[in-house]
DNA sequence: TGACAATAGGTGTTATAACATCTATTGTCC
DNA sequence: GGACAATAGATGTTATAACACCTATTGTCA
């Protein structure tokens, strides 16, 4: 009875698989660099998600990026990615112009202060990574970033 | 002058440094995995946060722990436990009895309810965790472990 | 061409997180 | 033993995230 089994053992912290124990590592890893990161971020009045999305908008150039388009870029999901637009707005990091051709397109563009906030923030950005990161080698980075990719390829049915 | 080519060579990509590839890598997998976790919690009523909580306090035994000593057992940071708190006793998932001896002790504790949960919960959350993670070797797990674990000692003043 | 699905985006509402500040209780030290 | 720092916890308030649903515009096809 394998349900007996693990209800005597229970209470102590046996059954911590190795993929659980994977799985809490990554947790507490990203927490971790998270936390560092929006630290760093707070003094310039944005968060980890805004400058995410500032970096996008850098990316796509002058022509800015569609709603839905920046959500599929970001690297965690956020529904509700229009009001977080209308704050970067507010704070006029962005604006939003609408198509003439196509009027259900809205494009976000980087205005000036978004770009140079997000140009600003490339180095002290980099030297935290650097920070956090960088007493890994060349190697085993590698090995991380490739563990990692593995990881995110489940085993049947995406 | 750097300032000047990186002023030149930006709306590329290029200076995504070893360690910021990490970093992406990291963020993204730990949001692909949570949100599978996430959905997986979503039937029961509970978040990650809630079932963490669900876990350490199982963990703890019959007296049940403090909400400071809580908050520190999180795996994520979470200012705000007590609301927290107040959810999971509104749902019937904990108690809180403060202590006698010294009144500012506020010890808390789970229900049957609570327990019968994260006992419920075991195999189906140890299922999502080999279906999101078991196409890994043991071997390539224990070094991603390893790697995560050397990854959250920075390089110098914690 | 007119109904209707598809697409892009927005809004209303509720839940949760984040931040600063507050109260109660206990320990400590002059 | 009385002032005061320390500790444990709670509260007020604002910002952000999550979820469901709504509006406008365009494409498509009978």
């Amino acid at each position: 009875m394998t349900s007996d089994l693990r209800h005597d053992l229970r209470q102590q912290k046996p059954f911590i698989s190795l993929v659980q124990e994977a799985q809490l590592n990554l947790a507490r890893t990203e927490s971790v660099l998270l936390a560092g990161f929006e630290q760093l971020l707070k003094p310039h009045g944005i968060g980890a998600t805004q400058y995410n999305v500032l970096r996008i908008l850098r990316g796509a150039g002058a022509e800015g990026l569609g709603r839905n388009e920046i959500r599929d870029r970001l690297l965690t999901r956020m529904p509700d990615v229009t009001r977080l637009l209308d704050r970067m707005e507010k704070a006029g990091l962005v604006v939003r112009v609408r198509s003439t051709e196509d009027r259900r397109l809205v494009a976000t563009r980087l205005t000036k202060r978004g770009r140079d906030l997000v140009d600003r923030l490339d180095e002290p950005v980099a030297a935290e990574h650097q920070r956090r990161l960088g007493h890994l080698t060349t190697a085993e980075l590698r090995t991380l970033i490739k563990l990692l990719t593995l990881a995110r390829q489940p085993r049947q049915s995406p």
